[in-house]
RNA sequence: CGGGGCGUAGCGCAGUCUGGUAGCGCGUCUGCCUUGGGCGCAGAAGGUCGUCGGUUCAAAUCCGGCCGCCCCGACCA
């Protein structure tokens, strides 16, 4: 992409309405532009974000068992008074009425859609285990929306639903989706701990929050240091398998938020491995047995021919609070750090002269040869002075810059630079592609 | 929902107390100059001062209603 034509309106200051860091961030690098409290525009940095981490999460999903569906975002009142959470709910749902003056709702959640979905589709414990996924705009009338992207009102998130003969295969579900929740969140460059958390409204009693250590998280934390180590991606994960093990392996060391803190148990940990930090809920799973599927007669046939109730679960991570939660995590005075695997593009191309035909041609070269490998690449070819381009090339935090101008192009070398280490290399013009791609 | 704050140009703000021609910085546009970390000079565009009503000869400014946004708390992916 050439900067010159991109629709990156990035800002030099910060918005007054902001107040969090990566609320700023987004703002002053053109991801995002609010347009009412707690809802916003997703503008094309901001998208290709937003994508990536879905693509993270999708491949993940899929790799733990878990089939894509599509659930609308409109639901009609009837469903939820099957289950009987219409007036449970509560305000935070948002009611609207169709032209027939029936009762419609923006879904906050789907529990019940996918409850009859699976209840129409499925009749045998042959068919069992089943667990659906889909990636859908939500909207939750918060009392009070903020922080961005972090709380906002309408929130894109991955919510998925198991369905289970029994409480031991819902466990086997459970743990399947905990080992993909870590390796999601590892992937994106997060530390995310899962951390014993409190059923609440959902109900059930066997439940995990994943949260990602920030200074600025909104919850206090406290857990073991030696979560914070733990490398889920240097392990071969086997599904099919028991993953009982590995899921003790990370829920034997101490980890709870501030509401089921046992200051006891904290204090059993000798104190230098000790950890009280802050942190972001970026996902939350949760067995809850026949909750929904009792009210709502989510049936099977059973080996014998009886009538089972089917067992389920559920998974939530807040694709579009990701995108805060990594800037939260990964920022620093110039702007946003992406990690390379979801940055926007993995690289950026600093022309500093874009009317110098030596230096303007060595860019078009290099970007073809970029494109060539399948290597995201922004050629900032704007004709501005070399000072804005390093501010916004450090605010939207591409990974690498490889910066061009006539100096170093006469001694035939070209600079890249680790936006993240702040390391710079100086190499032959023919090394680069090479060298990054 | 309780408490607090704010709405003036794309962004950041002054002006409001004490009513009288709407301003500054940044950004934007044009030209020159400059070109390795938000350079310089000259010129220009851009605002029914959130909105509705009231007071007044006169309202960004005083009074009232409404709307919107932010922050703290309780609640939450």
């Amino acid at each position: 992409m050439r900067m010159s034509q991109y629709f990156l309106p990035t800002l030099k200051e910060n918005p007054s309405e902001a107040q969090i860091v990566s609320h700023r961030l987004m703002l002053r690098a053109g991801l995002i532009r609010q347009t009412s409290a707690g809802i916003y525009a997703w503008l094309p940095l901001g998208l290709r974000v937003l994508r990536n981490i879905e693509r993270i999460v999708r491949e993940e999903q899929d790799a733990a068992g878990a089939q894509e569906v599509l659930m609308p975002t409109i639901q009609s009142a009837d469903l939820w008074r099957e289950s009987g959470r219409y007036d449970a709910y509560g305000p935070e749902m948002l009611r609207i009425k169709d032209r027939g003056d029936r009762e419609m709702l923006y879904g906050p959640t789907n529990e019940e859609m996918i409850t009859v979905l699976f209840r129409d589709g499925v009749k045998s414990y042959r068919d069992l285990p089943k667990n659906l996924y889909h990636i859908q705009w939500k909207f939750r009338d918060e009392v009070r929306p903020r922080f961005g992207v972090m709380r906002g009102r309408e929130f894109l998130m991955k919510d998925n639903y198991s369905f289970d003969l029994d409480k031991a295969g819902a466990i086997r579900s459970y743990n399947r989706m905990f080992v993909a929740y870590l390796r999601t969140f590892a992937r994106m460059g997060l530390k995310a701990i899962p951390m014993r958390a409190d059923t609440g409204p959902i109900g059930g009693d066997l439940s995990h929050e994943f949260i990602v250590l920030a200074d600025t998280g909104e919850s206090a934390v406290f857990c073991h240091k030696g979560l914070v180590d733990k490398d889920i991606l240097a392990r071969t994960i086997a599904y099919g398998g028991d993953l009982q093990p590995l899921v003790n392996e990370w829920t034997s060391l101490y980890a709870a938020t501030d509401e089921m803190h046992d200051k006891a148990a904290f204090e059993q940990i000798p104190e230098g491995e000790r950890l009280a930090a802050r942190g972001i809920e970026v996902g939350h799973i949760f067995y809850f047995g026949t909750k929904y599927s009792k009210p709502m007669n989510a049936v099977v046939a059973g080996p014998k021919g009886e009538q089972v109730t089917v067992e389920m679960g559920s998974y939530g991570i807040g694709v579009s609070r990701l995108v805060g939660g990594i800037i939260e995590a990964s920022h620093d005075e110039a702007g946003i750090v992406w990690p390379e695997s979801v940055a926007p593009f993995k690289v950026a191309i600093v022309n500093l002269k874009p009317d110098d035909g030596a230096v303007a041609g060595a860019c078009t070269k290099l970007y073809d040869a970029f494109k060539a490998k399948g290597v995201e690449v922004l050629h900032d070819d704007r004709d501005i002075r070399p000072g804005g381009k390093f501010a916004d090339m450090d605010l939207i935090g591409i990974p690498w810059q490889v910066i061009v101008g006539p100096k170093g192009l006469a001694a035939g070398k070209i600079e890249v630079k680790n936006r993240k280490t702040g390391n710079r290399e100086e190499l032959p013009a023919d090394q680069v592609v090479s060298r990054l791609a």
